[in-house]
DNA sequence: GTCAAATGTACAAGCGCTGTCAATAGAAAA
DNA sequence: TTTTCTATTGACAGCGCTTGTACATTTGAC
């Protein structure tokens, strides 16, 4: 039977509530007794019951990160979860993981969710970030939530990556290497992840002063599909591009995909880039030049920040956090090696 | 303010005791009387609260997932966790992640985790699944738990699927291509997984009479660049292996990576087949032969499996999943094409 | 020394649910 | 019909913790 609350306090020859207060933090407690009181809680090995706390405290130290259902394996999830966890560590909040199909009608279902486990906080990943009905839901329920690279002015707490430069400076890579006639594989429409990495190829291209040609920009949907799709479309054109940017490492791999059928070298006869730094922009042959999306990162901050702002209710953020490059075999200079 | 059980007591005219046996499916309850209730839980929009729930029934209604740190990117681990969720949804269960580093005293650490937790039960995933001290310890608590691909003869409860038949299957496929020299990157020593697929590699050179030639198998430790590493040794032998079963995908990127900078194209020159069906199996030019191990269903299953044994506390069981083989691009006939 | 603030104690009342056990049905047996 | 039994249902006491009230004690500034 594990210690309770009761034997610490009779162990540290104190009332329970002493007791109480030194477990939440308050001050009005002598730095001598707060001593005393921490050694018995050790010697004890006592832990709080999670269940009791949350019940009479109206607090469930709960932190609940929701996203959509991934996809068969799905590193960015993945990764995030693991920030997620990460960020929990070494606090009294747990995590709990609550994948919801974006499909459904969200906004209504989140309120069983949150009776049954009073999460103090949610954590919301694209497309869940993005849904203003969702957010404005959690705003009356007056529940605090961060988000991931939310589009949404709304959410007052976000953290995210600067995709835009990050875009720019990929496709600036490119430039640099002596391309000129650059392709895109755009992401799926509605999704900010699109928005951000178009604009910034578009950034790219006019500071190196290229014009902007839209007949080598195509969409897709960020799946390995679209990306063959993609790529035979932009190789079809009488002049087709010596490089192509897709908008992230699975479309990238589907770029390759059809070089190789096609019998085309990479780097040599055509360059890629993806974006999101996956595993298997590492895993593939050539190595994918990509930008390494910081996930873990993402997840730990989105956790923090979210936090923080229940102790001191104040300023909304904006959190960016830096991302890197990864500058790998498959982008070359222009023409046969 | 949401529900509580006494709000759908009175709508319904019952008392709280009638609705908790309903909301737990205790069998003695009028069908009549059930359905009223189900109605007024319903109409209220009712959800029990977890916190109440634990606190009262002494029990956590958590099951909690013990892993090893992944490295970036496990889908293995994605994958478990996504089948893991689904197996708790519907259920008042829910999941608790934990990783765990392999190295450390787990057995010793695991206490302070179950103290603070009280999980119902536990699903452990390799290494920690042939962690024998660990297996007891779990024992000694009496906590009822459930091992996916464990060794161990000692879980009583244990999911997986027949690895050495799938990999004398995958082998198979390569001897029925033509091949008769073939290399295998074996995977890191002490795992189930290397054992059972050595195995199986032997099993189907065997059947095939096929000489087992030790100069063909180099140690890997399921990691990409260990991959490399054997590709390289078994592509520098003065006979060459026509085709290399890798233990894992990843290994099997590493030997197409050496292959690749070799010059050497698969499968005219070099025929490769991994293990496992991760994501990246499929998004690699050519698309990689290997076989899909049903992680979904082995977490999810592990879940009912142990959750089903604290009901019924009967039986153990050692379940076998099925497999799918996919024969991809990576594999051919021996010789130039 | 004196006095207010800072610390500490004791006790009781729940938080929302389930376990125990007694009470009440309704059905079968006499 | 009455009795006996079993299947249903209800009353009530906690689960372990936090919080509020009311009061006792210490501390340090004057």
């Amino acid at each position: 039977m594990p210690a309770r609350i009761e034997d610490v306090a009779a162990h540290a020859g104190v009332s329970t509530k002493t007791v109480s207060r030194v477990l939440n933090g308050y001050p009005s407690v002598r730095a001598r007794l707060r001593a005393r009181i921490e050694a018995s809680i050790r010697a004890l090995n006592y832990v709080p019951n999670a269940s009791a706390r949350s019940l009479a405290g109206n607090r469930s130290y709960l932190v609940a990160l929701l996203y959509d259902n991934p996809m068969a394996g799905s590193s960015y999830t993945m990764e995030l979860i693991v920030g997620v966890l990460q960020a929990c560590k070494g606090t009294p909040y747990n995590a709990v993981l609550h994948p919801f199909d974006a499909a459904d009608d969200l906004a209504a279902r989140i309120d069983g969710f949150v009776a049954t486990h009073r999460p103090d906080a949610l954590v919301l990943v694209p497309p869940h970030a993005n849904n203003a009905e969702l957010l404005q839901r959690l705003d009356e329920l007056d529940i605090p939530y961060s988000t991931i690279s939310s589009r949404l002015r709304q959410s007052r707490i976000d953290v995210g990556f600067d995709e835009r430069r990050a875009a720019a400076e990929i496709v600036g890579h490119l430039v640099s290497l002596g391309h000129r006639r650059i392709g895109h594989i755009a992401g799926l429409k509605g999704h900010g992840a699109r928005t951000w990495r178009l604009s910034g190829y578009r950034d790219a291209l006019r500071k190196a002063g290229i014009a902007y040609d839209e007949s080598l920009v195509v969409d897709g949907d960020f799946a390995f599909a679209s990306g063959v799709a993609g790529a035979r479309a932009l190789l079809d054109r009488r002049r087709p591009p010596t490089a192509i940017f897709a908008a992230n490492d699975d479309m990238a791999c589907g770029v390759m995909r059809e070089a190789y059928e096609r019998g085309l070298a990479i780097p040599g006869d055509l360059s890629v880039c993806g974006f999101d730094g996956t595993p298997v922009s590492q895993l593939i042959s050539p190595g994918l030049t990509t930008v390494h999306q910081p996930c873990r990162e993402l997840g730990c901050l989105a956790v923090q920040s979210v936090l923080q702002s229940i102790r001191d209710s104040a300023a909304p953020q904006q959190a960016r956090v830096p991302y890197r490059m990864h500058l790998r075999a498959s982008t070359a200079a222009p023409g046969k090696p």
